[in-house]
DNA sequence: AGGATGTCTAAAT
DNA sequence: TAGACATCCT
């Protein structure tokens, strides 16, 4: 919990940093922060006892982020809970509790998206859990260490005694504990924001001289903390201004002063007074272990004032041997039970630390000691190679982006044309240091084994090229009396640019330049989901961007001659789609542009509140094709999109982030499902086999009014042809889907209902009863679904026999099953909706991919659901393991509370239908296609569920 | 103005 | 669970 609105506080000594910039040093890792954020995204499966690692996956690419820049991770875990925070760790066993019983009562009732909300609420870390994830880190050769008591303290060790010289953390209260450098909300890519202590006094304001660090923890513990809470009406801001005026030094007497400083009418008690000094006692001499010792001690040398028996509050010795099997994790915090036994003195990891971490022993090395001279030097910004190009970059588009519309005041004459191109074209800048920046990412991201060294990183080195010369060359004559600090930046910009062009060199010369590399490494955790080399065939995937195989990447290509496009005739494009002409003229595909376009649809969609989701994409994509190309921009998002890798967005980006990220996300998922492989009826292919996007189609009348349809049918093959012959596209659908769809091999023929534009799952729910057909093995088309039993749960949570469950006889998940070798006949009504499937989170793609039949036709009878082995089928703990065609992996947020509006993962099972389905064809069902999308705006109920199956089964076999 | 309180959202995939 | 935000209270 930490202190409230600390962070918030101190937001003028926050710094933006990567981690990466301390390269050398060893940061020092709450564990549980990410092991909370870890569980989230399988509480499900935690709270029912089920078997993950997640979680474990989940940490482990942080720490894999920080072993790859030359950091020493030393990850720590929380220990015993201390008396201090008894009442917090009991308030908080209790609103655990209270959701385990809420899912428990919403499992009974069916409502499986509700109540997995309250399991992820209810989810704890076990030091199971801990354990796993250090077993994870140590066959890398990472320490770990299991504090005592609480992990802040143990990291607040950690650095004080130089052992760690960075902490991360998402917990304010480390600053009390005197760690020196702190980061916050730390990400994948190792960015986030830096607190140094020695900065602290420029917060409080204090004048110099008299600002302690003291003064700092007091002023927290006065506002709240977990070890007191605060008094009434006193926040961070008057706890301020009471150590502000304070002089004297013994912290009693200031208390006692309280309501003269605050003149206010406070009643400061003696207990309170106490507390306030245990509080600050724990904060000083909270036990932590020491590696190095193999003790416990304080977390500061008791001063001779301090009786340390009256100390227990802060944390109680432990035996030696007991507490040092503890901190190594072989000794349940909770139960005090062996639960390992793993030995520092003999255990080799797997995989050593790469050679560049020898001179950083293990804390548990019998030789470890701490370095005199701290090896962590901060790499300075000018020599930070992409650090400083990003903070650069960044300064550089604040300032475009904010100063266009002042300069077209100034001159009315011709303003128009020249602010707008000006800025087009300052925009093209961006994208390029964006891109570049971009590709660097990957570069950090990708093996270098990986890449063949084929695609040429001409197309790139040139464009770089003409960033440098054109860094000035843009500039009009519309500059603003700002353009000494113009000239400063583009100076800063250009020297960035030099620095990378040297770096590229270099590694160019050294032969693993890792241009073009695609953004997902077959090295990478994720990797096997998505090979897309695997399958494509002629055509080399060697970026995220898809390179044709003729030299030049598309994208720089593409880029080249937009540039050229929009920089030469210095004209405003008059539309979107001018502007799509020009870049759609060069011949070559452009991937970006479609992501780009999706993007830029959701932010588009995101802001237009009355449209009606899915069922105005169309109307939606004709607004992006017609307004200003503004969106172009967001093709950052292409990041998250195309590569499938998350990648943060800048939180000045929020809206676009979220709705980037929504159909971004999908379009990741998409590609990732869907086997990627060019239509085997084409002929050798070009690169237009890639052209994803049709976007000439702007302005046509006949767009709308077929959208008005009910349901459209691609032709792929006519498709394919009229984009081959330049012509004018006659797609209905989303781009999404037409551009997605033309790579599925094996269907020529999609159709696709109103409600499921723009969804490229939704094409994969069609389709796949069709390939089931020919074999339910398929493994490109067939979903492997895991139907959960929840019995135990609730016998756990209601101390019930989980025979008397099954015989009761009420509304809950049950899978019935029958003994059969390949077919399990699941009836789904009412009462067992839910038990279709609890499908694996890290396959569930985002909202809108799926077809919502909700108000259809009550009760449906049956949907075959063929299993994957009779094996999994009979398995005892009675999951079983299904592999249901056109099942879709996808997973549904649905407004649970009206009154709250907040979005709830919607019950999976709607989304099961036969495989018997002989066509994918799905005609209209007139009067249901209105229910259906607005049923995507109001709340679910689970009543529809089994009429949803009942659709989708009926509409399959029409 | 600052604090208390309540609501909403994102966190993961 | 924390943070942002709105609203109300002191």
């Amino acid at each position: 919990m930490g202190i409230q609105g600390l962070l918030p506080f101190l937001k003028t000594i926050h710094e933006e940093v990567n981690i990466a910039q301390f390269s050398g040093c060893t940061v020092a890792i709450d564990a549980y922060c990410w092991l909370h954020k870890g569980a989230f995204s399988c509480a499900e499966k935690l709270a029912l006892g089920e078997k993950t690692d997640q979680y474990v996956y989940y940490c482990m690419k942080y720490v894999d982020y920080m072993l790859k820049h030359n950091l020493k991770p030393i990850l720590v875990f929380d220990g015993c809970h201390l008396k201090s925070k008894a009442g917090v760790e009991k308030s908080r066993r209790e609103r655990r509790e209270i959701n385990r019983k809420k899912a428990a009562q919403f499992l009974r009732e069916g409502r499986r998206a509700e109540a997995k909300e309250c399991l992820q609420r209810c989810v704890d870390i076990s030091p199971q859990m801990a354990l796993e994830l250090m077993n994870a880190c140590r066959q890398k050769g990472v320490d770990c260490i299991v504090a005592p008591y609480e992990a802040d303290a143990q990291l607040g060790y950690l650095s004080r005694k130089g052992i760690a010289q960075i902490i991360v953390t998402e917990d304010s209260d480390l600053l009390l504990f005197g760690c020196e450098k702190i980061i916050f909300k730390m990400d994948f890519n190792g960015r986030g924001v830096l607190i140094q202590q020695s900065r602290l006094n420029e917060v409080m304001d204090i004048q110099t001289g008299f600002y302690t660090f003291e003064k700092f923890r007091y002023m927290c513990i006065l506002s709240g903390c977990d070890y007191l809470p605060s008094l009434h009406g006193i926040g961070l801001a008057k706890a301020c201004k009471v150590f502000k005026m304070a002089r004297q030094a013994d912290i009693r007497q200031v208390l006692k002063k309280l309501p003269m400083y605050l003149k206010m009418n406070l009643c400061v008690t003696n207990e309170y007074v106490e507390g306030f000094v245990r509080a600050d006692n724990t904060f000083l001499y909270q036990l932590v272990f020491d590696p190095m010792t193999r003790e416990l001690c304080p977390l500061n040398p008791y001063p001779p004032e301090i009786d340390e028996n009256e100390l227990d509050y802060a944390g109680q010795y432990f035996p030696k041997e007991k507490a040092y099997q503890m901190s190594l994790g072989n000794i349940d915090v909770h139960s005090h039970k062996a639960i390992a036994n793993f030995d520092p003195d003999t255990f080799v990891p797997k995989n050593k630390p790469p050679a560049r971490f020898r001179h950083l022993l293990s804390i548990w090395d019998r030789n470890y000691c701490i370095k005199s001279e701290s090896p962590c030097k901060e790499v300075q910004p000018s020599q930070a190679e992409r650090l400083s190009l990003r903070n650069e970059e960044r300064t550089v588009k604040v300032k475009l982006f904010q100063k266009s519309p002042a300069k077209r005041q100034r001159d009315p004459s011709n303003s128009r044309d020249k602010s707008v191109v000006g800025s087009d074209a300052k925009r093209m800048k961006h994208l390029e240091v964006d891109d570049i920046l971009g590709m660097l990412d990957q570069d950090e991201n990708v093996d270098t084994s990986l890449n063949d060294g084929h695609a040429s990183p001409l197309g790139e080195k040139k464009l770089l090229s003409e960033s440098l010369s054109n860094a000035d060359s843009d500039r009009g004559s519309w500059e603003s009396e700002d353009e000494n600090e113009d000239i400063l930046c583009q100076k800063k910009h250009k020297k960035g640019l030099s620095a990378m062009k040297q770096d590229w060199e270099s590694k160019e010369a050294l032969g693993f330049i890792k241009h073009n590399v695609f953004a997902v490494p077959a090295d990478a955790p994720k990797a096997p989901r998505f090979n897309i080399n695997a399958t494509v065939e002629r055509v080399e995937v060697k970026s995220r961007y898809f390179a044709s195989s003729q030299g030049v990447s598309p994208r720089a290509s593409t880029k080249l001659e937009s540039r050229k496009a929009l920089s030469s005739p210095r004209k405003k494009p008059s539309s979107a789609s001018n502007k799509k002409e020009k870049l759609s003229e060069c011949g070559q595909p452009n991937i970006r542009l479609m992501f780009a376009e999706q993007a830029k649809h959701c932010s588009l969609r995101k802001e237009d509140k009355g449209s009606d989701d899915s069922r105005d994409f169309g109307k939606d994509v004709s607004k992006c094709q017609n307004s200003d190309l503004s969106g172009i921009k967001h093709q950052s998002h292409n990041k998250i999109a195309v590569g499938g890798v998350s990648k943060k967005v800048s939180s000045s980006n929020k809206v676009l982030s979220n709705s980037s990220k929504r159909l971004g996300g999908s379009s990741a998922f998409a590609w990732a499902k869907f086997k990627f492989t060019p239509r085997q009826d084409t002929p050798q292919s070009k690169a237009t086999e890639f052209v994803p996007v049709n976007v000439d189609n702007a302005g046509d009348s006949s767009r709308l009014e077929k959208e008005e349809e009910d349901v459209c049918v691609i032709e792929q093959e006519e498709k394919t042809k009229s984009e081959r012959a330049g012509s004018r596209s006659t797609l209905t659908e989303s781009p999404s889907v037409a551009s997605l769809s033309r790579y599925f091999s094996k269907s020529d023929s999609v159709q696709i209902p109103k409600n499921q534009r723009g969804s490229i799952h939704s094409v994969q729910t069609i389709r796949s009863p069709q390939n089931s057909q020919d074999s339910c093995t398929d493994s490109e088309d067939v979903r492997e679904v895991q139907a959960v039993d929840y019995k135990d749960f609730l016998c756990s949570v209601e101390g019930c026999e989980r025979e008397s469950l099954v015989e009761s006889g009420d509304k809950r998940s049950e899978v019935s099953s029958q003994d059969s070798d390949s077919t399990l006949e699941i009836s789904v009504n009412e009462s067992q909706r839910s038990s279709i499937g609890s499908i694996d989170s890290f396959c569930l793609p985002n909202t809108q991919d799926f077809i919502d039949l909700t108000d259809t036709e009550p009760d449906c009878e049956v949907t075959k659901i063929t299993k994957k082995s009779t094996s999994t089928a009979s398995a005892p703990s009675g999951k079983q393991s299904c592999r249901v065609p056109g099942l879709s992996r996808s997973r549904r947020k649905a407004k649970v509370s009206p009154g709250r509006g907040q979005q709830k993962l919607h019950s999976l099972s709607r989304f099961a239908f036969t495989r018997n389905a002989s066509k994918p064809s799905i005609p209209s069902t007139g009067t249901g296609e209105d229910s259906d999308s607005d049923s995507q705006q109001t709340p679910i109920t689970h009543a529809p569920d089994s009429s949803a199956l009942a659709k989708v089964q009926r509409r399959l076999e029409l």
